[in-house]
DNA sequence: ACGGATGTTATTAA
DNA sequence: ATTAATAACATCCG
């Protein structure tokens, strides 16, 4: 699920806790994970290294290096997450390790094993970095409703999730937006209404600050066996979706409307059909 | 036991 | 030219 937020707060955790550290080993179990080099190369560059600074774009985290000058960049996938501790630990789904000269280790982990790692010298090396649309939160009302305004029967959750039009909203931030802005996720956004589309930019803004916000607060409780999902249902207000986004799910603004499940773009997508229009 | 899962891309179809 | 649908990637969970 690592989207803006989570990307967010997991750039916000290496900032506070790896900057500076020299480098001292690296170690992988899953090098397939890795691009753009092979393990070795990849080893001998970070070894003796130290990450300087720390900046998001899109769901890609961007972690440039202080010696070799060189960016390390990482994508989460479906599952990947970071966990640091001061002293080791066998970590369950560690991927890639990096162990600091002050004896702690930072792990990229993943169940799955979607995500991907870089060690590159420019962001243009990724073609998916460098046709990547704008940060949602870098947006004025007036650039957002320039590009929906176009004529296309596109679906308005493609479009949201649409990468290379807006950068960092996946899944399940994108049936959040919808639902607070009450808009049924199988519109067109060449159907909706010039104040459904400001209705649109103004949730997208604020549901990921809240979501930030909260993900800014719990930084230190990413758990060790998963990521932030376990903490969702206490953390989120009830009044959003994310609580409720199982089977047997209920509308938030009414407990007699059952959430509806569909596919779109073949991603499990709940709305309420009644609220949602 | 089998279907489904938070992401992205390539391929194929419409 | 555009959009939609599907499979693939690897693995765990219910």
């Amino acid at each position: 699920m690592p989207e803006i937020p989570e990307v967010t707060a997991f750039g916000a955790y290496v900032k506070n806790h790896c900057l500076k550290k020299v480098i001292t080993l690296v170690q992988s179990t899953a090098p397939q994970l890795i691009k753009n080099i092979n393990l070795a190369a990849f080893k001998q560059i970070l070894v003796g290294d130290q990450f300087e600074s720390v900046s998001r774009l899109g769901k890609y985290l961007v972690i440039d290096l202080k010696k070799s000058k060189k960016k390390l960049v990482m994508h989460f996938g479906l599952t990947g997450f970071l966990t640091y501790l001061h002293n080791h630990e066998n970590v369950r789904y560690s991927c890639v390790n990096f162990i600091f000269n002050d004896h702690s280790e930072l792990h990229y982990n993943s169940v799955r094993k979607f995500g991907k790692l870089w060690l590159i010298d420019s962001i243009d090396e990724i073609k998916e970095l460098k046709n990547l649309g704008t940060d949602p939160l870098k947006f004025s009302e007036k650039q957002f409703l320039a590009l929906i305004a176009d004529n296309k029967p596109k679906n308005i959750k493609v479009f949201l999730m649409d990468q290379t039009i807006i950068a960092g909203i996946g899944n399940e931030y994108s049936d959040e937006i919808l639902f607070q802005a009450g808009i049924d996720p199988r519109r067109t956004i060449n159907d909706l209404s010039v104040a459904q589309k400001k209705r649109l930019f103004k949730m997208m803004g604020s549901v990921l600050n809240y979501a930030i916000k909260l993900r800014m607060h719990n930084l230190d409780k990413i758990p060790s066996g998963g990521f932030f999902s376990q903490v969702d249902k206490d953390t989120f207000k009830t009044s959003y979706l994310q609580a409720h986004r199982h089977s047997d799910g209920k509308c938030p603004h009414n407990k007699n409307h059952e959430l509806a499940r569909i596919k779109i773009n073949g991603r499990t997508s709940y709305f309420c059909p009644i609220d949602q229009r």
